[in-house]
DNA sequence: GGCCAGGTGCGTA
DNA sequence: TACGCACCTGGC
């Protein structure tokens, strides 16, 4: 795998920006629009730059010919934090490799198909507490609620960011101290008592992220989320996929199952995936969501 | 004006 | 253990 290396740093109106070339195959477009993340958003209308906000940094990212950009970022923070975070340290074509070759004939087939379409999404680590916490909002939600939500969240509940404008994903703390009716009052309905739960329990080191990251035994972690209130199987795994950088979790929501109903006798069977069943699972995903359609 | 959304908890057999 | 149903709200 070629690794990604920088080009130049500099700054454009005052705000810092770096170059990054050898990112391989990266999409930003498909990275940040399959329904991983709910706090970027298209930005101008090139198609290929999102905003957002993660680990309490307003930053951009833009992918052109190539080359990716990230603004509100040095090269320091790109190889301290965003290389991290957009798993360009993942060499994906291994990845591709092994998901279409892990079923039989027809299975293959499918897959193959579905890594194709999804060429470029990168599985983000995002922060472990706001994975879950969003997570959460999710369940029985549609995506532009989950982001209204999410963002009347932040802007209650979060620390400004450094310009003043934008704010981080609040504390576990903060959400806990705020209470239950201050969360359903950002219209968050039936998941407030559920988010005020998971705030509580980790606010009081009940459940210890640190660990459950830590750890190597996943059903463990899975049984660990699922003790607070409003966390099934689906949202756990997806928490344990985009926070804790566990790409062997296997989230099954409707999409998938509209996937195994189209596409395979039945299954397909995410052990034979092996560490990569959520990468599979992902790229399934996306071909029934955002392709087929 | 309804239906439904990237689920989960709870009550019922 | 295995279902079916209610659940806040607002996008479409």
């Amino acid at each position: 795998m070629e690794a990604p290396y920088v080009i130049d740093e500099g700054k454009r109106d005052g705000v810092k920006y770096v170059r990054v070339g050898g990112v391989g195959n990266f999409s930003v477009f498909k990275t940040f629009d399959c329904g991983q993340c709910f706090r970027f958003d298209p930005d101008g209308d090139d198609g290929n730059t999102v905003s957002g906000v993660a680990f309490g940094k307003k930053v951009s990212f833009s992918d052109r010919d190539g080359t990716l950009t990230v603004t509100g970022a040095g090269a320091d923070d790109f190889s301290s934090t965003w290389l991290r975070y957009l798993s360009l340290d993942v060499d994906y074509d291994e990845i591709d490799r092994a998901v279409t070759c892990a079923l039989d004939d027809e299975g293959n087939a499918v897959m193959s198909r579905a890594a194709e379409v999804s060429r470029g999404i990168r599985i983000l680590r995002q922060d472990p507490w706001e994975a879950l916490c969003s997570f959460i909002v999710s369940q029985n939600n549609n995506i532009p609620r989950i982001k209204k939500i999410i963002a009347a969240m932040c802007e209650a509940y979060g620390e400004k960011t450094e310009d003043g404008l934008s704010h981080a994903f609040p504390t576990a703390r903060a959400l806990a101290d705020a209470g239950e009716e201050a969360i359903f009052a950002l219209r968050t309905g039936f998941r407030a008592k559920y988010i005020s739960d998971a705030a509580r329990r980790v606010a009081d080191g009940e459940i210890d992220l640190d660990s459950i990251f830590g750890s190597d035994d996943f059903a463990a972690c899975e049984a660990e989320l699922m003790k607070i209130r409003g966390v099934g199987p689906k949202v756990a795994d997806c928490a344990l996929l985009f926070g804790f950088g566990k790409t062997e979790a296997y989230p099954v929501d409707v999409w998938m199952k509209k996937v195994a109903a189209r596409h395979f006798k039945e299954g397909p069977d995410p052990k034979k995936f092996g560490k990569y069943a959520g990468i599979a699972q992902q790229y399934l995903f996306y071909m029934e969501r955002y392709v087929n359609g």
